[in-house]
DNA sequence: ACTCGGATTCTCT
DNA sequence: GAGAATCCGAGTA
């Protein structure tokens, strides 16, 4: 009903690859399920032009370890002593990159997402799950219980899941909250989502772009190009 | 051992 | 739009 597991190899790749395909595939965690619509690109150290806004940009720590393990696990870290992100480890084995959750769209167990959120039942959707840590507070999902899971499992109590969602174009903008590398295009999500985070316009650095066709900028008004991996 | 700041969110004004 | 809450991990010594 949500779809297969996809394939780990698909996540072998380089974060700016993985992040737009993970758009419109589905996080389960345990009976609760989200649509995943903002997803952002964090690159390991090995790149020509290591990334300074990355976790893993200074080399493996205690605290980053998954990211330099296999692909497709869960690195959860703790932010401002309250919260959760979630991210979704990437590139081959040794090598670190990573893809952030940035929004999901509430598919299942809206009511537990909305009371693990302290809000009522029936609160729209963009608050329950619009946000890295909103999402995480939704889903139940911290660094205790959850980082280092295998996302590639039917086992796993966090999982990954394809179910034929189709996604034609996406956004593609500068990351949100960062100090470093402020002008990389590393943040992608669903067009028009109501649950997509962030400001409504990123005025002079969006660009659209279609799948299908070779990826084919619509749109572009002041793009930079990623940093060559 | 000690300092510093953060891939955020919520609550005000 | 600004400020607080709040603590763990990383970097420096």
């Amino acid at each position: 009903m949500l779809g297969s597991i996809p394939d780990r190899g698909l996540l072998e790749q380089p974060p700016q690859e993985v992040a737009p395909y993970l758009l419109g595939k589905v996080l389960v965690a345990a009976n609760l399920a989200g649509r995943i619509v903002e997803v952002e690109a964090y690159l390991g150290p090995h790149n020509p032009t290591p990334d300074p806004a990355a976790h893993a940009h200074r080399g493996p720590t205690p605290r980053n370890a998954v990211l330099f393990g296999l692909a497709g696990h869960a690195y959860v870290y703790s932010i401002y002593g309250r919260y959760f992100c979630m991210n979704v480890s990437c590139e081959t084995e040794g090598r670190a990159g990573c893809v952030l959750i940035r929004a999901l769209e509430p598919l299942a167990g809206l009511d537990q997402m909305a009371a693990n959120r302290n809000l009522p039942p029936g609160s729209p959707l963009h608050q329950l799950t619009s946000g890295p840590s909103r999402l995480c507070q939704a889903l139940g999902i911290a660094r205790a219980t959850h980082n280092g899971l295998d996302l590639i499992s039917s086992d796993s109590p966090l999982q990954l899941r394809d179910d034929g969602f189709p996604v034609r174009e996406y956004l593609v903008t500068p990351r949100i909250g960062i100090k470093e590398a402020v002008d990389w295009p590393l943040r992608f999500a669903l067009p028009n989502h109501p649950c997509v985070s962030g400001p409504k316009s990123f005025s002079e650095k969006i660009s659209l772009y279609r799948i299908e066709s070779r990826p084919s900028i619509r749109r572009t008004v002041n793009p930079k190009r990623i940093p060559r991996t």
